[in-house]
DNA sequence: GCCAACGTTGGC
DNA sequence: GCCAACGTTGGC
């Protein structure tokens, strides 16, 4: 399978789910970048900045979540390929995300870069999760979770994969 | 559009 | 350091 092609198995790999508004940020849209990659900025939120900062590393897998829409639902599959740098849109004055707080020598804010792994065929629901005997404990569930970057156990990784139908791109 | 939950700001 | 006011997130 291609996915694989250049994707190691780690025993230290982590996982993580990442919000994004679809009339924002879609899935489709990270999926027509060059090389299907982009920098998650815009983060700011110092919980969610300092596990952008400290925490996610390069290869880690990411759950692609729509949020802020009719049916918020996981919807696609990404990875880290570049780990925690500055955040440059927070020195943009003409930048959504411009902070004057920040500088070249105090950045501030924190992003990673993510690729687009794959698409699920069918998104997996907010009902969905809460009916699933695993996926039911995930932090995106719990009610004013705003953190827009959040832990996710392998075993929700998997879960998720078995439930999408998808051969796992890690081989796990 | 509503509103609950949460994070941040700023006066004191 | 407290806490009220405010702005934002995000499900519904």
């Amino acid at each position: 399978m291609e996915l694989k092609q250049g994707i190691e198995k780690s025993e230290k790999r982590k996982f993580w789910l990442m919000k994004s508004e679809p009339n924002c940020f879609s899935l489709n849209d990270l999926k027509n970048r060059p090389d299907g990659t982009e920098p998650w900025d815009g983060v700011r939120n110092y919980q969610a900045r300092n596990l952008l900062r400290d925490d996610i590393k390069c290869g880690d897998g990411v759950l692609f979540y729509h949020s802020n829409i009719s049916k918020p639902a996981i919807v696609g599959l990404a990875r880290v390929v570049r780990e925690g740098y500055p955040d440059y849109t927070a020195l943009d004055p003409e930048s959504d995300h411009f902070d004057p707080r920040a500088s070249a020598t105090n950045p501030l804010w924190y992003m990673v870069d993510v690729q687009y792994l794959a698409s699920l065929e069918v998104p997996i629901t907010r009902q969905d999760l809460a009916r699933h005997p695993v996926l039911a404990g995930m932090g995106v569930l719990k009610k004013g979770n705003r953190l827009s970057v959040q832990p996710v156990t392998q075993e929700q990784w998997q879960a998720v994969l078995q439930v999408a139908g998808l051969e796992d791109p890690f081989g796990l």
